[in-house]
DNA sequence: CTTTGATGCTCAATCGATTGTGCAAGTCGG
DNA sequence: CCGACTTGCACAATCGATTGAGCATCAAAG
């Protein structure tokens, strides 16, 4: 018998089955046929391995291959409604394949991004999906001399296959509502449409903004500096920018376009001190999706990113093999809202 | 110089260094002391390895020590705002620690339960976190027989280290905020507390159920079997058995104590078609957190689940040593409501 | 009877680190 | 000057699998 502590190993296997260590890894490995191995002996194999509880060492095999079948990916935080959704988009498509899943998280550390990638590069992981990069052309430099396969996704690289969601045309969309719906141009600076939140230097805001000031323009009128508030991302700041804004108006604006979920969780804490009338002549879309703010006491119309297609593009992108730099966009969907008010409105419809 | 393609090795270091791989391997991995290496013998080999570029090979030195500084962790599912943040603590906390975190989700089917932990072990993880387990035995055995140190966590195991939320207490807490504001007993059944989604077969379930159904006691009048609605946690299914129970009532019940915010979401969509005024004589409360739920237009008093304590417990337990069966409870905390309605009445008090 | 080719396996090197053991050189006390 | 330590390192086995090469055996072809 084996030594009652330790797990069974193909020595182990092949010494119980009379055949050498190399046959045993052949058929346990699924290369019978490769190396004609009589089906007698597989099946012997197999049942032996199967009654001692054999299990393979991945460590091991992955030291002689020179990979791990792991899958590696980096995302900003996992507690996010998209991000939490790539992953498990990220970690299904995986397994199917095999591979084991390793997602860690960065908090939007350029130096914690590095440490990170670092130590997978240290598993020896297979492929690496970059989500949300702070510092994209350090991580490609860093994959590209480990010739590790890289994928940029929601954030591109210019150096490296990437994909994300065409943040224009979501925008445009998004804009396009909250245009339509709100009093026409001309009149006090409440009549105009207001952006709020993120940075004109994240790549997503740079171009969703840019949607916002093509469809105000093309609805009459250039966009003023003040209308697009840079307040970042965290709900705090958010809730001080919408409050300034109101009191500078007077009021809501007759448009508001909130750039993420955490900046509409700020505005949120903001939007509770007003009356219900505050809302009446205000439209309010955000890019980003929560199904309970398609809850709201006043209708919100949300942009939800496909997570699932981008996780599918980027697999699929790895599978081509090139590292070539290319950037591939996936369209998001547009949410219709559904509270009280709006099922109202369409029932009158 | 190196073959231009094959990231260096200790043998490499060695050969440029002057001195034997055992040493290199002593200096590089931090036991310089221990070996007894002479300090500018260190500080030349520190040189050269980061000249070269060399990265330790997390595959060969798990080999070797048969572990593989990787801690793992396995959950119903990602896109989960519960999980997601279990996750979150859990990666922060395994990376403080060098470990690495392989987090999969397992989509609560006991035998992709079993797959993965087989991977996991194959990969000689550390230890395991199990969180939600639908099969808890399958999965303490399976650790046991590898001698894998594992807690579990959400959902206990009878024969292992377990920590949970505190459902009991919560559930009370919640109650308590639910029966105090609803009407008295008496009177028709819409005068009575309804609990809603799971099912009593679920640890947590029952034991939420317990709670509200010793609250209702202890407010006067035994709970029916009537009262405690199990409809699972799909949104759908939870839309159509509130809607049933408001038909059977002509109305919202006094209280409403929502098991999950999945079922939340499928009570919303259900309860977007009512008009305000049917919200007037009801109180709502839900086992879970969502920012945005307590933003609806009526007031919802929430129980958030303390995640990180949860996982800095079970990491605790970790380090204590012993696979001795037992059970910790965390308390979680009850959320305020804070909608319009709820701060117009605190502005009244 | 010899050659050829398939069949069915075994041998031994290898992946890159860790670690128990051993050994030379130097120091120190007596 | 001798033994006993200490210092500073090198040797070689080892972890568990994979894989190129090679070696019998046997049947069929010539």
């Amino acid at each position: 018998m084996l030594a009652p502590d330790r797990k069974p190993t193909i020595y182990d296997i092949a010494k119980l089955s009379g055949a050498s260590p190399s046959t045993v890894s052949a058929v346990l490995s699924g290369k019978g046929n490769m190396r004609r191995i009589k089906q007698t002996t597989v099946e012997n194999i197999r049942k032996i391995a199967s009654e001692q509880g054999y299990a393979i060492n991945l460590q091991a095999r992955g030291l002689r291959q020179a990979r791990s079948r792991m899958a590696g990916m980096i995302i900003p935080i996992h507690d996010n409604r998209f991000f939490s959704s790539l992953s498990q988009s990220f970690d299904l498509i995986a397994r199917e394949r095999g591979l084991c899943p390793v997602i860690a998280s960065t908090l939007r550390d350029p130096k914690e991004e590095i440490r990170i990638v670092e130590m997978l590069l240290a598993y020896a992981i297979d492929s690496l999906f970059i989500v949300g990069a702070t510092d994209p052309e350090a991580l490609a430099r860093l994959c590209r001399t480990a010739r590790l396969p890289h994928i940029f996704i929601d954030l591109p690289c210019s150096h490296a296959p990437s994909v994300v969601t065409n943040n224009f045309n979501g925008a445009e969309l998004l804009a396009r509502k909250i245009l339509a719906g709100s009093r026409p141009p001309g009149g006090g600076p409440r009549n105009r449409p207001y952006f709020i939140g993120g940075s004109l230097t994240d790549y997503a805001t740079a171009r969703r903004a840019a949607a916002f000031r093509a469809v105000a323009e093309e609805n009459g009128g250039a966009i003023g500096e003040d209308q697009i508030i840079q307040c970042g991302y965290a709900p705090r700041n958010a809730a001080i920018a919408i409050e300034a804004l109101c009191q500078r108006l007077g009021g809501l604006p007759a448009g508001l376009f909130v750039n993420s979920i955490t900046v509409f969780e700020g505005v949120m804490s903001y939007f509770v001190n007003l009356p219900a009338a505050a809302f009446e002549n205000s439209v309010i879309g955000c890019f980003d999706y929560d199904p309970f703010a398609a809850f709201l006491q006043f209708p919100v119309t949300m942009v939800r990113q496909n997570s699932n297609q981008l996780i599918e593009q980027a697999y699929a992108m790895l599978d081509e093999g090139s590292q070539a730099p290319r950037l591939v966009e996936i369209e998001p969907d547009l949410i219709a809202p559904r509270t009280i008010h709006s099922n109202a409105l369409n029932n009158l419809g």
